[in-house]
DNA sequence: TCGTCCCGCTAAACCGGTTTGCTAAACCGG
DNA sequence: CCGGTTTAGCAAACCGGTTTAGCGGGACGA
């Protein structure tokens, strides 16, 4: 048999005559041959491959369960059409060197904002992107949510339950940027809580606003740095809900209570964000479908070679009221409301 | 420019005069060339990624944190050697089919047991493979942990403090097999729980044992599931963490107080298992060493061409006492003291 | 009976690089 | 000044398939 049959066996059996693709299968079968799979994408010039690529190590991304639940929204997508997953994350400290060795038909890129050193020359590299949770570019799809409203309308709710000293626990940049990008989810979340604080008449202090990795460490280390300099909030804002939880339990540790003592609102909405001691306040968001809209957007740019313009979504967010939030201690009410305006 | 040479700029810049290589380089940087990843995988017969397999859908098994926290470990070594991720799944429902379209050095495989239908030809790929609790294969080499010492004490743990009544939620396996791979995480399980039932002189009947998906959802489902079929047991023996924690949602939504009314033991001790309400009683298991030692010992073989021999390696599990276990109420403990032995 | 079409298969070009083997020039000591 | 060794760069083979163009032969219609 020529090569040329054997590959008609495996890819368009309607070409051979029917017995005769089933008897190079059945040989290929007993020989234990199948198709080098590297030598097929390349013929073909498709690895039926999505990527998803992430500025920062997988092993500190995957302690996020945001990214867990991210993820399965991409995995549903994807598997729904018989693309497999491949992780993208800087290699030896280069993230378009990582892009460059990937084989991937397109790239599903989270938190990548512009201020990111190496975005220029991955976007430049001619593979299909969609943005999810970065900074929007009108030639690529984007993913988002309302970061800013949901802010907003968390930092909204502990004001009103009289809060006043509030604590700001951001996600830290893949790396220390020059500039933040100010189109950047931490810089939007950021924006919500600010024009919260601004609309009720206050501001929020440029020293209560701390940053960490976005895990429950982060959280702990975050909460404990505020303190030892000297900060005594009675409300905390996390910008993840696995920092959120890190918060608490650095507060706990500290025989604190709460809400008692301290409110705490998280932000995502993670699976376990109910579960956890107290159930947690936090800004909901839609991971999963973000997940699946992104691999949908992708994938109609990358199967019908990009006929669509790209698309640009944004999906809503919405405060869960649970129990990690409540007034503030009698005397920080008073203490505040007189040094306060 | 020769081809040659150009290749040589990009893998082996010292066969090259120091300037020309920067040349080549530099000019490459100015069309914004790079070297095409699959052509290099072909050439090279090294795709520098690894793979982790999984018997079910992605989409359903990053649902269970424990999922993430392997995936960390994993992350991590692979990142530290420079290679990439690659998520391997059932394609169209074929595992075997995925595998052979996977561009990948070697593979994790993760709970993959022996009573999997493609676990022979999966083997018979030639693609180097280490085994995480999965069926250990001496040619194999394989990461496990103490399932049954772990399961033993958590059931100890239970009947110690007077439970007689207990139920055992199971992971279900990926797809109904004929037999179910008495060598599998379960059955390791379930045999430790039977274990320590049988040295207190009791048995555990098999109606008491319900099965489902390892996540929050399947642990609410399964209990739901066992209360629906007249069970009431005081204790809850789960073989995950999140099943655990959906457990105990469905047990207090039924108004029933945790431990008051029901203990419940997790297993897999995840990073947020401390932080749930109550905090729970769970089999510590260092997953995201798995993940490493795994990945660790695949490339071992794949850089060395296995000159080694496959190592196996069996961690030690052990009981975290926390919040979500007691004596089980006065009621039941005479009630079962009459009807017992 | 002959021309035409279609079917089943194949030879050869191609995908985009890497790697081997070699040549021509530069370098070296004697 | 010359033979022997490096050195720098190139041509061609190769990686393992896919894809295109085309060929021989049987069926069919005229």
């Amino acid at each position: 048999m020529s090569k040329t049959a054997v590959s008609f066996a495996f890819n368009s059996p309607d070409r051979l005559a029917p017995e005769t693709a089933m008897r190079i299968r059945e040989i290929a079968e007993q020989l234990g041959y199948s198709p080098h799979p590297v030598a097929r994408m390349l013929g073909q010039r498709q690895t039926l491959t999505i990527g998803v690529l992430t500025p920062q190590a997988l092993s500190v991304i995957f302690s996020n369960p945001f990214f867990g639940a991210f993820s399965e929204g991409v995995a549903a997508a994807a598997e729904a059409s018989g693309y497999a997953l491949h992780f993208i994350s800087p290699r030896h400290g280069s993230l378009a060197g990582a892009m460059s060795r990937a084989t991937v038909d397109g790239v599903v890129a989270i938190g990548l904002s512009d201020d990111h050193p190496e975005v220029e020359q991955i976007r430049r590299g001619g593979v299909p992107i969609v943005l999810v949770d970065s900074t929007a570019l009108p030639e690529h799809g984007s993913v988002q949510v309302d970061d800013v409203g949901g802010a907003r309308a968390a930092a909204e709710h502990l004001i009103g339950l009289g809060h006043r000293n509030v604590l700001v626990i951001g996600v830290e940049p893949p790396a220390p940027s020059v500039a933040m990008d100010p189109d950047g989810v931490t810089s939007r979340r950021l924006r919500g809580y600010r024009e919260a604080f601004a609309a009720a008449g206050l501001t929020l202090p440029d020293t209560s606003v701390v940053v960490g990795p976005a895990s429950i460490d982060g959280g702990i280390a975050a909460l404990n740095g505020a303190w030892e300099d000297g900060l005594r909030p009675t409300g905390v804002l996390a910008m993840s809900d696995a920092m959120a939880i890190g918060a608490m339990r650095a507060l706990r540790d500290m025989r604190l209570t709460i809400p008692g003592d301290v409110s705490v609102v998280g932000f995502d909405d993670i699976d376990l964000a109910p579960h956890v001691d107290p159930p947690l306040t936090t800004v909901h968001q839609p991971i999963r479908r973000k997940g699946e809209e992104a691999v949908r957007m992708l994938l109609a740019v990358v199967q019908r070679r990009g006929l669509a313009s790209p698309e640009h979504l944004r999906l809503e967010t919405r405060l869960i009221l649970r129990g990690s939030t409540g007034p503030p201690p009698l005397k920080d009410r008073r203490e505040v409301a007189g040094s306060d305006d």
